[in-house]
DNA sequence: TGGTCCGGTCGATCTCGTCCACTCCATGAG
DNA sequence: CTCATGGAGTGGACGAGATCGACCGGACCA
């Protein structure tokens, strides 16, 4: 992982679809050299994979909300996660440290919509309450942030 | 924004390096109509981009935080935004309707980096308290899910 | 009936992806 | 010092993909 895999990897994170030539170009080697380098990085990891990014909103999915798990005691976390996994509409899943052991990103088309899925969250054994929040405006996501210096344990493969 | 539209996306969603050729195998047609389709959807905005989805830890990110902002009454909202969207680590931002009016997701190499970005935060002017949040694991994150069967408001160009 | 638009196909051409043999260089053993 | 070794890059060759223009057929409308 040095300055070249940095810079390739940053391309790559803002245009998926660069193609090794000009990937090549952008850092001065030629495209086989640079496709070996982007099937390391697929390899140990570093890149997880590639995405088109659609608007939510332009496919009808027009409402995003994020919605807090406060579990009970009697909680089984994997079974949790489980039934959360099964739920389409949940588009992230996070862990916490805190009193709301998740908290789900969700995108639904219509308000109705968001009640129901609220009901079905709510309904899951182990989850005593959740707390809804709606985003009004997705201000940016995603936004691909510089690689610290020391980027890269390496010690992967 | 029809069934092949839909395909077309969720192929691109799922691999975002999908060739013009292999899309058009899955979707019974010819690379140059199904690259007609690609462009007009991306004209259309559905389509906003491409990215190579990256391993935060692998890039020495492996520290994931949610911040919550409680705005005082003085509160500038568009001056709020522009102060943190020039904070790189935020890679996510979301105005909420709540008591919280934003909700950031960040990402760091080590603690003391959070706590140095949570100063940085409550230091903005009209931020009357923040409420951090450590994310102990990323069950997933960005999962595709499916287009509604409406999806597409065509009416964009 | 005929014109026009839209979306698709086909074929030609250029670029790109990919494989392989070779080079260069740093490293370490004899 | 010399030679083997392995990693990283280069250059050429060939097949696959991208892309452009010309053409085709159905829907729509005067």
């Amino acid at each position: 992982m040095d300055e070249i895999d940095r810079t390739i990897v940053n391309l790559l994170r803002t245009d998926g679809r660069t193609s090794y030539a000009e990937l090549a170009r952008r850092v001065g080697l030629t495209a086989p050299s640079v496709q070996d380098r982007v099937v390391k990085l697929e390899r140990n990891g570093v890149i997880a994979g590639y995405k088109a990014v659609i608007d939510s909103e332009a496919i009808g999915l027009g409402i995003t909300a994020l919605i807090g798990i406060i579990p009970d005691n009697s909680a089984d976390h994997l079974d949790i996660c489980e039934r959360l996994r099964a739920i389409p509409q949940i588009e992230s899943c996070y862990f916490l440290a805190g009193v709301e052991c998740y908290q789900l990103k969700v995108r639904v088309p219509k308000m109705a919509d968001l009640e129901q899925l609220i009901h079905r969250v709510g309904a899951i054994p182990g989850v005593a309450q959740t707390r809804t929040t709606i985003t009004l405006s997705t201000k940016w996501e995603d936004r691909p942030q510089p690689i610290p210096e020391d980027g890269g344990l390496d010690g992967v493969g």
